[in-house]
RNA sequence: GGCCCCUUCGUCUAAUCGGUUAGGACACCAGCCUUUCAAGCUGGCAGCAGGGGUUCGAAUCCCCUAGGGGUCACCA
């Protein structure tokens, strides 16, 4: 049996979205599953679009979703000379030729066939040049660009482990170019040259690269190569079932990591869009990549168009939340402290340890590190303004402001200030006055965080500490005497 | 337009060889829990694109139609 060998291999012309993503995972998946390799191609082969931002960009993403690679990056730009041999070799073999058509001319015969409603195949004008006809173009100073020979007849069988054999007419197909006239390879040829060399044995990528494979397929015969095995997983699509693009809102690994969502969650959604584990038991869909590694193959992956749905990836996120290890939480979420202006850009023991405590208080109603941070606000700040709808309900009651000056003394007189203590002198405040508790923990906790709801009052008063909570209940029983002038 | 792929709740999906009250997850709705908001728990709503066949029986097999997507570059 043939080593297992995979590759990623995104072009770097753009941040690597959701899709490219996903891809890469199952890649990784299958790999790991079947205790093979997953390098990482760089296919830059188009000198003007690809950029080395973005390369760094990519694996960034790659690593911070954990899709470590055992091989590469290779450069498809630093192989170029691999790609001339074998170019060389197919034309001396008469498997190739040169073509001295000028773009215009293509670009006419391809407006001619639009209007005649027909697809447009080159015509093979320079399939059997004579050698003193080449001899006169070069001397033109023409630079040709190398078309594969392809079959006039027959047809080409894609073997898909999705998708089962799908056949393509070679009728269909024209000599398509392999080199450019920069001396560049175009990616179908480089692409398959790549995968051969390096041994590549299952070509797993989007379904986008379908309709290429039969040219990849005839480039690969040209060479004398043996097939990869190949696999094309559906697309996603973004809401509106059109193609991913910027224009959808988040997309990239990037934004969404910056959105606050963590890695774990981004995976553990990408894996089912496309692919399931089968089975129909009642349970959530929660899988770390241990258990996904375990499970995977890619007869699960199904052959329709996914459209990712960001409600659920916003519910697996709070999930994972949940269950991160704090440290390991706080520690993730810190960046967003800081760039919510609540921590600065250096933190002390005390900081990290006061961090910790709130986001075990707030963790459990935030979905993302963005709206952790965000509900967090009160724990640094006392700049806070009370919540509207809160406030006509809590602050304009009768004796609003009495009940809070109260407490704050009654505060001021407790020994130790735990949520115990706490609660204890809540408890008795009830039974003396009357009042249910309902109706004085309200307006306590809007004084003490401008927010309706939010954790236990009594845990957040004892993080606040005693001096804290006591002038924020002093500057609301203040501000609603003001309101009442 | 040619060629290729695809079509199960709003979304992601399950359903060994055709026989299921078509299952789960998110979202949504209701109830419970509760100092609030969440979380959690319980229940509910909701789907086989349409039409023909084949068959005792079709989401499942075949054909047609419709819809969606991809690809046809000196992009990848």
């Amino acid at each position: 049996m043939t080593a297992i060998r995979v590759r990623f291999a995104p072009s770097p012309t753009g941040e690597l979205h959701i899709g490219g993503a996903r891809t890469a995972l199952f890649n990784y998946l299958f790999a790991r599953r079947n205790g093979g390799t997953f390098m990482l191609r760089i296919d830059d082969t188009d000198l003007e679009r690809s950029n080395k931002e973005y390369i760094d960009k990519l694996m960034d993403a790659m690593k911070w979703l954990g899709l470590q690679w055992d091989e590469g990056p290779v450069y498809q730009s630093q192989r170029v000379s691999e790609y001339l041999n074998e170019i060389n070799r197919l034309v001396t073999e008469k498997k190739a030729y040169r073509c001295y058509c000028s773009v215009e001319e293509l670009t006419a015969g391809r407006e001619v066939a639009r209007k005649e409603n027909r697809a447009y195949l080159y015509p093979g004008t320079c399939r059997n040049l004579s050698p003193e006809t080449e001899a006169i173009k070069l001397q033109e100073g023409i630079k040709p660009v190398v078309r594969l020979r392809t079959p006039d007849e027959g047809e080409t069988i894609v073997n898909d482990l999705i998708r089962g054999e799908v056949s393509f007419d070679n009728r269909g197909l024209d000599d398509f170019i392999i080199l450019k006239s920069n001396g560049q390879p175009t990616y179908n040829f480089a692409s398959v040259v790549d995968d051969l060399q390096l041994k590549i044995s299952h070509v797993i990528r989007a379904e986008e690269h379908l309709s290429n494979t039969p040219r990849q397929i005839l480039c690969a015969l040209a060479l004398g190569h043996e097939l990869p095995v190949f696999a094309h997983v559906s697309m996603i699509l973004a809401p509106d079932r059109s193609k991913l693009s910027k224009r959808h809102g988040a997309t990239s690994v990037e934004e969404f990591r910056s959105l606050g969502f963590l890695p774990e969650a981004l995976v553990n959604f990408m894996a089912l869009l496309g692919w399931s584990p089968g089975g129909s038991e009642e349970g959530s869909d929660i899988f770390s990549l241990a258990e996904m590694i375990d499970v995977f193959s890619l007869d699960k992956a199904g052959k329709t168009a996914a459209v990712y749905d960001t409600e659920k990836l916003t519910w697996m996120n709070g999930q994972y939340i949940r269950d991160c290890k704090i440290e390991t939480l706080a520690e993730v979420a810190r960046p967003f402290f800081i760039k919510r202006g609540l921590l600065p850009k250096k933190n002390g023991e005390d900081e990290l340890q006061y961090l910790s405590k709130v986001i075990e208080l707030v963790r459990e109603r935030s979905k993302t590190l963005v709206e952790l941070a965000d509900l967090s606000f009160y724990f640094y700040r006392d700049d806070f303004s009370y919540d509207q709808k809160t406030l006509e309900k809590a602050f304009k009651k009768n004796g609003a402001a009495k009940i809070l000056g109260d407490i704050a003394q009654q505060l001021q007189e407790l020994k130790t200030f735990d949520r115990y203590t706490i609660e204890g002198l809540f408890n008795d405040f009830c039974l003396k006055s009357e009042i249910s508790a309902g109706k004085i923990i309200q307006p306590v906790r809007l004084a003490v965080t401008g927010l309706g709801g939010g954790p236990g009052l009594f845990e957040i008063m004892e993080l606040l500490g005693q001096e804290r909570t006591i002038s924020r209940l002093i500057r609301a029983a203040a501000f609603i005497q003001d309101e009442q002038r």
